[in-house]
DNA sequence: ATTAGCACTCTGAGGTTGAGAGTGCTAACG
DNA sequence: CGTTAGCACTCTCAACCTCAGAGTGCTAAT
């Protein structure tokens, strides 16, 4: 936070600006300050003022007699303020109405929970106009409600996992034909009672364990079900959900071709965005990246606003928008805000 | 087919201009064809033989005194004699040795229907530069293996369906908590006695057949069986694959962002994509659509190259190319092909 | 039928100009 | 002392011009 560096009257110079040039990206004028926003100053006054403001680097000039243009700097500023009063005034530029309208659709989609995200991205992308991404629960993290086995054409098995968030995961594998359905069941009540209810990522390590003991003990059932689990647990790629792409595209931000190309390569590596987020994802609340604040490359010139939702108190995924430096964050951040509490509402009602 | 309307002379010009066009976007002069492709005239013959194709509508110039280039007209003249020759040649352009490497990947991946389509259209834009779209075989046209239900939450069951064809579908629905699963577990087994081994779509008519009959009958265990096939059936939203769009950006022909847009947007829309490849499903082999030719508006513009993938003789889906009009098509054909070739044989071992 | 030659057309890059916007500085002001 | 009017200065951008280069169509000669 580098917040109360500036006098009153600098920061809403600043304010002035930002805003200014979130509505229309044209360098803003000490003129246009003085006529658009009222203050009690002739435009010369402005003038120091955005020299000042320039010299400390929140603000900048493309060139000798163009307006101000925000710098990242200036930006960070601008959003600090945003998200300091937002803890106060809360999310008020959501409609209430929408909110609740947008709470009942998740409610009647949320047993699919990738049909679910899709609406979720898809709602926030078109009311921001932002490239929007969210992250479902994380499979790792969830819990085992029980796994089934089902045969499959003779020599391969279905493994069907059910995690207490609602994730099914599927699996097609190879087995011994000799193996018989009531095989896989007994193997599978044998799981359930012994795994239900831990965490994915917990089972994997408890597994490790077991394989060791069982080895030992030769239990042959045992041994093979634990060996069956481990193949059936490796549901490793992790989905991603994105929307907003060619919404994106009709921002001035983006008429260069080869930014929506690099914001379209970042999107496909499903790494880079996950670990992105991931580290955005420890902090309470909103969380925003500016421009070259972001770690990621490709990214720079771009920012995330991003917010975690939470079943009670446990965070268990990411919803996320991204856009242009030049952002209307206020009301991203609100946005982002707002969806994020509505997807961990509906998660809690699901218990 | 529009073949042999032109003498050799006239076509061997066409050729020439719509090939170096290819190589190059830019418009195609006499003297250029004169030297780079020895034929044994002058410039000026060229340039008479041009104004001709020019009448007839192969070729326009984007004004007075620029060089020629192919109008759509002038394309399907040249894909048609592609395609002739394709028949006798067959894909000679493309290396045997990838296909044997590509094929073993995708036996490799076989069990994953989607983790295998991803792999199909990503190989095939990346080979290609062009955006590659994959429809996976239909669901209805697919047939039952077996469904299972498991209970899970008290008062929910999931649904999982398996085709023959390794297509797994899941779905959560709600049921009366006093159900067990036993009670699941019969409705299962009799749902599999009697519909294993018919389409989805099939046994979808034959649900209606069997809901008027047994209302009459007041069976209870079988009408309520009929009912949860029915919620479990309604897997509609069919997938679509898609891959390349960021590549298809270098191309110089989506230098101009508004295009790219259209056809994000047009993938996006999965309805039209579905549409329009359906109807180009219904013929043999490889067919091609060229800019106007394209049915869906927002695709007009851009050429089409499809194939259908078949399991023995039965069509299964479709893997396509999207490009400019301005397409290697020569090569867009023989790699579709021959990927198409690939992904149906892979079905066919599967048995 | 083919071709050399030539007048003609059109594009696109490069250069010039002038209006407009905005600045920084200075000197005057309350 | 902070504020402001005034002014000279800078820079951009659109409009305009020019001209070389590429390519054409036509005609007359082969």
């Amino acid at each position: 936070m580098i917040l109360n560096i500036l006098d009153d009257r600098s920061s809403r110079v600043l304010y002035a600006v930002v805003e200014s040039y979130i509505n229309k990206p044209e360098p803003v004028g000490s003129r246009f300050v003085t006529k658009k926003y009222s203050f009690g100053f002739s435009s010369a006054t402005i003038r120091n003022i955005m020299a000042d403001l320039e010299e400390i680097g929140f603000l900048s000039q493309p060139h000798t007699s163009a307006g101000r243009v925000p710098t990242d700097r200036g930006y960070r500023y601008y959003v600090d303020s945003l998200l300091n009063l937002e803890k106060a005034i809360s999310s008020s530029e959501m409609p209430r109405e929408f909110m609740n309208q947008f709470s009942k659709r998740l409610e009647q989609i949320k047993d699919d929970i990738s049909g679910m995200f899709s609406e979720v991205t898809s709602t926030l992308s078109s009311i921001s106009n932002y490239v929007s991404i969210a992250l479902p629960p994380k499979t790792e993290k969830a819990t085992l409600n029980r796994i089934n086995f089902i045969k499959y054409k003779g020599d391969h098995a279905v493994a069907i996992l059910l995690t207490d968030e609602g994730i099914i995961k599927n699996r097609i594998f190879k087995i011994d034909p000799m193996v018989k359905q009531e095989d896989l069941n007994r193997i599978a009540d044998y799981l359930n009672s012994e795994y239900a209810g831990y965490a994915l990522d917990e089972i994997r390590s408890m597994l490790i364990q077991s394989m060791k003991r069982e080895k030992a003990q030769w239990d042959k059932l045992i041994s093979r079900a634990i060996n069956i689990f481990e193949q059936a647990l490796s549901f490793t790629e992790e989905d991603v959900f994105v929307s907003g792409l060619d919404d994106a595209m009709n921002l001035p931000d983006f008429s260069d071709i080869s930014k929506i190309r690099e914001l379209s390569k970042a999107i496909k590596d499903k790494h880079v965005i996950i670990k992105l987020l991931d580290e955005l994802s420890d902090a309470e609340g909103v969380r925003v990246m500016i421009g070259n604040e972001n770690p990621v490359n490709e990214l720079k010139g771009l920012s995330v606003v991003a917010s975690t939702y939470k079943e009670g108190n446990r965070p268990m995924g990411i919803i996320a928008l991204i856009g242009p430096t030049r952002m209307n964050y206020s009301k991203a951040i609100s946005m982002v805000d707002v969806i994020a509490k509505c997807v961990g509402r509906t998660f809690d009602d699901r218990k």
